[in-house]
DNA sequence: TCCGTATATTACCCATGGGTAATAAATAGT
DNA sequence: ACTATTTATTACCCATGGGTAATATACGGA
């Protein structure tokens, strides 16, 4: 084809033909952030390794200096993701306030994340195409997240901040709605990330927060805990939670580890 | 690999050795069967032709008698499950009352949609895979689809329904919701289609209704025009919206004309 | 200046799987 | 029964692209 792509100088370490004494973690870094975007571009199957070479005015083979293969190179990718999203959950978790208040919160940081490469990467690649291995850290890591929304909305029915509800449905609806943002947005547009995120928290919460946030008024009338026709549910565990146990930290740690080099010599 | 997977003889009109001579149109479908439900097992490019024949009892160049080529099945597969949304629209657009009315009704059919493999299609298959012509296809359709929601929601606004606000990020949040069930959503678990629709119904609208609508199944929640903040434009009947009987019949046929046949001898 | 290591390049391999040609078997019409 | 048409099978082609081996070049330290 035509090899229309600029060159991109700016943005590689690898100039085109001169000193390249980047730190190895540099060239790591933009392998992935030129991987990660490709990605998204044309899909995973869609992307070559020629490709992303080409955009870093290396080859191939070079690549292999970093990663050992194309499926780890989109675990990085993903797990890049995965570390902004542990720290979206981790300084919402460290806030103080009502379960509501942190579910906001954890909102407009994960839909911004959204609005970002890594962060689309989270929702747009297909686990399938990871190894085993690392198909299993990802889906852990999932479940966590999962869990996370979860809890601010349980929290938030117990200390009366949101309207009690199921709170596994609530959360499929909210990051439905969040990750679909992976899906449409592309900055560029009428809004801006940050818009985006917080019109969001405003409009997914209104729903079953027990107070209102619209300066638009005219709800009114939303009493704390009037219908409780959906029991609380005690002691029917979904099926899918099974193997919780090492969440955070093992799946950091494992990611970290196993990101390590590419090549074993 | 190993062959494990059943004949499943009950669903392939091709017998194992026997008599085969069921009409066209029947395997036509048959194959179709098959492929959705193994693009969303494996994904598109986990999924071979080969593995599709072997699944209906047959070899794989006997699918090209049907269809151009594995490219062609994905864009078939789509447009089946639009097919069916497309129903949804008219059918939801036929009925009578507020645009919050409509907009339930179409969340209901469209959630359940996503909870079955031809609408999963609509959401999980990758518009990349498909050739330039039926890309282009898809994404006006798409577009048609975005386009009745918010076309609701702003239906509700003006009639007293709806809450002020943002139609368009109202229609993504709510489709957001939406498609996302049918990355989640698997027969078999506590919940059925129908009641994670129902459900959905109500709390994707509890935020942007201006009456309160727990628990009451779908009635037609009318407006009630008492908020004099809109007021409800008087002589703006609910919209009679000419027969949309057609549209469902045409689409089908049109569809069906477009996938005429795969060889061209 | 020389050497060892890290990093890049050129030139390959080759498994995979979509797609096709030649041909055989089944089916329908007369 | 004979023939034309449809529909299936066997046996292949081959482009693609991930991955590797051999080798060259740059760099950093003594």
């Amino acid at each position: 084809m035509d090899d229309g792509h600029i060159p991109s100088s700016s943005l590689s370490p690898w100039l085109p033909f001169e000193s390249r004494r980047r730190a190895r973690d540099e060239k790591r870094e933009a392998v992935l952030r030129t991987a990660v975007a490709l990605f998204l571009e044309q899909g995973y199957h869609g992307a070559t390794l020629n490709e992303v070479a080409r955009r870093l005015n290396i080859t191939k083979p070079a690549l292999y200096n970093y990663f050992r293969g194309k499926d780890e190179i989109l675990y990085e990718c993903w797990s890049i993701g995965n570390e902004l999203v542990d720290d979206c959950i981790a300084e919402t978790s460290a806030s103080t306030g009502s379960g509501l208040s942190k579910l906001r919160k954890l909102i407009v940081r994960y839909a911004e994340l959204m609005t970002e490469d890594y962060g689309k990467s989270l929702v747009r690649f297909d686990l399938r195409d990871l190894s085993e291995d690392n198909r299993k850290i990802v889906q852990t890591a999932k479940r966590r997240i999962d869990r996370s929304f979860r809890d601010y909305i349980a929290q938030g029915v117990e200390d009366g901040s949101v309207k009690p509800c199921d709170a596994k449905l609530a959360a499929f609806a909210i990051a439905g709605s969040l990750n679909w943002i992976g899906h449409w947005f592309q900055p560029g547009g009428e809004m801006t990330g940050r818009a985006v995120a917080e019109e969001f928290a405003i409009r997914l919460t209104e729903g079953i927060a027990t107070t209102a946030t619209r300066k638009t008024a005219q709800n009114a009338a939303v009493p704390a805990a009037e219908k409780a026709d959906k029991p609380p549910r005690k002691g029917n565990a979904p099926r899918e939670d099974e193997s919780e146990h090492h969440t955070r930290a093992a799946a950091r740690a494992a990611g970290q580890s196993k990101r390590a080099r590419g090549r074993l010599r």
